[in-house]
Order: structure tokens, then sequence, then C-alpha cells
DNA sequence: ATGACAATCAGAGATTGA
């Protein structure tokens, strides 16, 4: 089974680039995030006549998270737990109905910018209810993913220019720390556990010519349950496509699950 | 040091992003 993530920054705005994609990668599950568009106005057409089940979670302008999926979904929950004030469209999960049932979460991590402040409070609080959601996963025991835009630059090597970064809310030792305090629960990375290699990113800015000087950062992970990664194959990241027509700023980031 | 670039909503330019 491949499954991708994919922050698309707008569905409207990649409504010909996300289809061409899927025609050519032909992922069985896609957990999309920033769709910036309320569930009405989604043109789930687009992906239910390729044959994917459409689930989506989305709000006015901003944010707003969806799961396109080959097999059936079954008990799908929008937002992430733990805040009932919290109005922000940035997390979707369901399970998978593949040969073996796979829980998938879908994510879209705030960036938190600037440091310090409202923002930056609001990203740290969100990955404590997220490490919350993640245990609760754990204690399943059964095969679960967590995928999306973490706004998270995990350490140097994954970014062009580390020092650039140093002070942002991608970057900050408050904001690795917090992510590597859900990763040290007990999750895989996918990425890093098949590809050692520097110089691999998921996102370019759109500015100064970031994606031909390779100008880039990995900010989209895949965090496996132990049960999840027994059934992972390989990890790749679909770099190739922000160099396309009217490209997203992040590109896909793809797994392979004997499943 | 700043802005560059793109998307959204709205119907100009502010806001957000990373």
């Amino acid at each position: 089974m491949k499954i991708a993530t994919f922050n698309i920054n707008g569905i409207k705005a990649r409504a010909a680039a996300l289809p061409d994609w899927l025609d050519t990668a032909k992922p069985d599950v896609v957990l999309l995030q920033e769709i910036k568009s309320v569930d009405e106005n989604f043109p789930r057409e687009l992906f239910e006549d390729r044959g994917y089940n459409v689930e989506t979670h989305g709000q006015k302008s901003f944010n707003g998270v969806a799961i396109l999926s080959k097999f059936p979904l079954e008990d799908v929950q929008r937002g992430l737990p733990g805040d009932p004030e919290d109005e922000q469209a940035r997390w979707i999960e369901a399970t998978v109905m593949g040969d073996r049932a796979i829980r998938v979460c879908g994510l879209y991590l705030p960036n938190g910018n600037p440091v310090p402040g409202p923002k930056y409070d609001y990203k740290l609080a969100w990955m404590e209810r997220l490490k919350t959601r993640a245990k609760g996963l754990l204690l399943q025991e059964e095969p679960a993913l967590m995928a999306g835009d973490y706004n998270i630059i995990p350490q140097d090597e994954d970014a062009a220019r580390p020092d650039a970064w140093q002070e942002d809310a991608l970057a900050r030792p408050e904001s690795r720390a917090a992510y590597r305090r859900i990763l040290n629960l007990g999750f895989t990375e996918a990425f890093r556990a098949r590809n050692q290699a520097p110089d691999n990113y998921s996102f370019w800015d759109y500015q100064a010519g970031a994606w031909q000087r390779n100008d880039g950062i990995r900010i989209d992970h895949f965090l496996l349950t132990p049960q999840c990664a027994d059934l992972l194959q390989n990890c790749h990241i679909d770099a190739q496509i922000r160099g396309y027509e009217k490209p997203s700023d992040h590109v896909p980031v793809c797994i392979e699950l004997n499943a």
C-alpha cells in the first residue's frame, strides 16, 4: 500500500497539478494539508472520479486537511482532541480498510512564527495535545501513523541553510525538543529510517529561486507506530514535481507499506 | 536589514505562510 502526505497550499490553486500527480504516482491513500477550503467547496468529484473515497475537514481561507483513499475509510474523526476552543482545521484521522486495517492521522501542525508570541505558544500547546493523541495510538498496539506538515526541521541536516532557520519556530530548540518528545514515545520517522542522505527536502520557498538553488527544508514527516514500522518497505520524496507547472511550495512524501 | 512569492478573500491590500 502506497500512502502519501502532501501540503497542496490551496485546492483551488492545485486543481490541475494535484490530479496530474495522482495519475502518475498512483497512491492508495493521500493525506492532504492546507486545502484552504470549506468542505462544501472541496472538488471531491476530481478524486471520486479517480476511485478515491474523500473525507475533508476544512475551514474558510486557511488550514484544512483531507484524506483520499482507494480503500474504504471508517471511524473518521475531525479535529485534534484536547481543546474544545480550537477552531483551526488541522487534524483528521480514519481507519483505512485494506488487507490490514491501518489508522491514519493527517496533520497540519501550526507554523508558530513569530517567536516568541501567541502563535508560538499555540504551536507548543498543539504539540502537547499531539503527544497525548500519539500515546493513545501506541496503546492500541496496532499499525497506525501520523503524517503531514509538521512545520518542524528535525535537525540541521534537514535544511540547506540551517543558520538561516536558527531563530525560526520551525527549528527552535523548544520546537525540536517537543517533536522529539513525541518521536521518543516509540515512533519511527519513516524517511530517516530508510535514507540518511543530506540535501533531502520537502519544502522550497517560492521566493528568491529557492527551488533552483535547492535551498529547501524537510518538514513533512511520517511517524509510524512500531506495528506500522514493521510494515515499512521504503520512503521517498517526490521532489521533481516542485519544478512542474504551478506547483505547491511543498512536495509529496510517500511510504510503501507491506499491507 | 529588508523583500522577494503565492494564496485567499474580496474586489485593494491586509493576512498568512515558512
